[in-house]
DNA sequence: GTTTGTGAAGGATTTCACAGCA
DNA sequence: TGCTGTGAAATCCTTCACAAAC
């Protein structure tokens, strides 16, 4: 658990803090957006102004993982965007599977948004014989008996679960099980995964829940 | 009734941080389980069970409103919640306007989820005059140039933005005008707003895209 | 015996501030 | 001159450990 060498974090093994990583996202999406403006260049300063958040944390977050930009001028917008996805993987397509397909998930696999952004939904399921073997968005629905089966086959690495709530954690668990380590939660409820398996909720209620607090 | 002091050792107010705050929403949840399952008494060992975290952690998130507890036994759970929701705002109804009625938009007025936890979506509105005038869930879609005046005579507190992104920070702009607080953001863009504006953006992609760091 | 509440310790993250380079 | 990269400082958050309460 403890440092020693903090002379240098490049080529070390220091784990990047987690918070770290998930702005990483943040930037790129900044960036897209000063390319199609045509910018060539950015700072983390503009950075900063666009993300809400301080230009030194911009660069610290930088640092974990090599020197990107020249002093005096700020980050080659270009080519900051394509080192950032390839930090995060995000230079490949990811086969994902959805399980769960009522109302939420017919929503999730007709969502135009993740196809550009290189996540492509492979498979699809249910727990129910009544929708097995329906047909949405070109993709049929399987048994959930045949998970581990199309993982391997269609190498999926993602699990996109919206199932209702009494049936999420055995479901999640069977992701498990067939070999997924990244869930996307839609479900409303906290679920036990090992360690080693990374878990985002997606969850309306709870935001709107901590919201309220603020509102005085 | 409660008590909304911090804990004295600093001897003001010091503001509970917000990652407490968020994390409130996840113990009331635990705690409706728990009641529903005819459990009276709960311990900060179970509920740290169930949300993966450390007992230490909850007891210390707790001590920040209030004595809860009893030594040795645990907190009452019927009791912990209605506190908690006390705290939190959850102890009333709050009106909220969705701005953006197409496809997502039709999905957040239908989605069943919202109601039984307090929110209900008063008004929606669109910018485009096609959508404006149509009914959706019994809603009548409004002018976006309605917006203020209808904040203020359903007394909407929470503004849920599905409009497509090129249009997003012009909504925003338009609820934080109307007064709006807090702001639910389904558009894939982290927007401008002035101090004292809550925003929690639902961003799947987002979500994916931190994720595949740490698929290897 | 059990479990809370909480100061104090420890760890993690953010911000500062400035040397160094274009 | 302008802006990055980064140790050091400051701040924030979590965990420890134990007295007090039941």
């Amino acid at each position: 658990m403890t440092n020693l060498n903090n002379t240098d974090n490049l080529g070390s093994d220091i784990p990047v803090p987690e918070v770290v990583i998930q702005r990483l996202p943040l930037y790129v999406r900044v960036l897209m957006q000063f390319s199609s403006a045509g910018e060539k260049v950015i700072s983390s300063e503009q950075l900063g102004t666009r993300l809400q958040m301080t230009p030194a944390q911009i660069r610290k977050d930088l640092s974990y993982f090599g020197r990107f930009g020249k002093q005096g001028r700020g980050y080659d917008v270009a080519m900051l965007e394509r080192q950032l996805r390839e930090i995060l993987g995000l230079d490949r397509m990811w086969n994902a599977a959805v399980v769960g397909m009522g109302r939420l998930g017919r929503a999730v696999v007709s969502y135009p948004g993740f196809a550009p952004e290189g996540f492509k939904i492979s498979a699809v399921f249910d727990t129910s014989n009544a929708i097995v073997g329906k047909t949405f968005s070109d993709l049929r629905v399987q048994s959930i008996s045949q998970l581990t089966e199309s993982v391997k086959e269609l190498d999926i690495k993602i699990g996109i679960v919206t199932v209702p709530i009494n049936h999420a954690q055995e479901v999640i668990d069977a992701l498990v099980e067939a070999g997924i380590k990244s869930i996307l939660n839609y479900a409303p409820l906290s679920p036990q995964v090992p360690e080693g398996v990374t878990v985002r909720g997606i969850d309306p209620v709870l935001s709107l829940q901590s919201m309220t607090y603020y509102i005085r």
